[in-house]
DNA sequence: CCAGACGTTGTT
DNA sequence: GTCTGG
DNA sequence: CCAGACGTTGTT
DNA sequence: GTCTGG
């Protein structure tokens, strides 16, 4: 699954990366947890936009805020069909910028934490979904992330990962009106396409409240 | 019909 | 044990 | 994902 | 808003 992830690319990188013209001011990021803000890339007319919106998806109808805080992930399996999310995949899908995520594998009584991250720590993209709900001042929009089975690199940690999208299929997950489920089911599938490494790190990274480059050492 | 949930993961 | 907050 | 709360009353 | 359970 996701739970935690790393965004530490400097911005230029991003831009050139995902093809946007502009970035929203924030810092680099150890430990992004739920309900903080994240980078996604989406559609906006003929364009892109990067902006942030707090992870956890609060669904247009929700009464409350706090339903967000279980809707971190969306099952790539069933995403199509379930309630929360059948709206926001057929015309709300983006990428969720990222370097890194965290996954914790059971060890006797202790969990370990590992940073799974590309050999040369390139930025990618998890397929995300977003909403907009309107029952706070300012409307709050936020998002999940899909998750599918793990791929080889990372099967031994744990066996579900984060949806990572090929570049090829950015524009089609992005556009609002391609509608052909099947090709977009098509895409999420356990990424093979990067040379991945998994590297254990201090269990430092599991209070949120710690945010600095400490998150990503042995 | 209305009421209530709407989610994933891991562990037992 | 289970839910909420981060 | 993990950490931390999980409750009410009355007083400051 | 939409689906499931009763």
């Amino acid at each position: 699954m996701c739970g935690r992830f790393t965004l530490r690319t400097p911005p230029d990188v991003l831009m050139e990366a995902f093809d946007v013209a502009a970035l929203p001011e924030f810092p680099l990021r150890y430990n992004i947890a739920p309900t903080h803000d994240v980078l996604i890339v989406r559609a906006n007319g003929p364009d892109r936009e990067a902006v942030l919106v707090r992870w956890g998806l609060i669904p247009f109808w929700a009464k409350e805020v706090s339903i967000g805080s279980r809707m971190i992930n969306a099952r790539s399996e069933s995403v199509s069909e379930k309630p929360a999310f059948r709206v926001p995949f057929q015309k709300r899908r983006c990428l969720v910028v990222a370097d890194g995520y965290y996954e914790w594998r059971a060890e006797g009584a202790r969990k370990q934490p590992f940073l799974i991250h590309g050999d040369d720590d390139r930025p990618f993209a998890m397929a995300g979904l977003w909403d907009r709900w309107t029952g706070s001042e300012p409307p709050t929009e936020s998002c999940t992330i899909i998750t599918t089975d793990s791929n080889a690199a990372t099967r031994a940690v744990h066996d579900r990962m984060p949806v990572i999208l090929d570049a090829r299929d950015y524009p089609r997950w992005l556009d609002p009106d391609f509608r052909d489920t099947e090709r977009l089911a098509a895409m999420l599938i356990p990424n093979e396409s990067m040379a991945w490494r998994v590297d254990p790190v201090s269990s430092y990274v599991n209070n949120v409240r710690n945010q600095g480059p400490r998150c990503v050492e042995p």
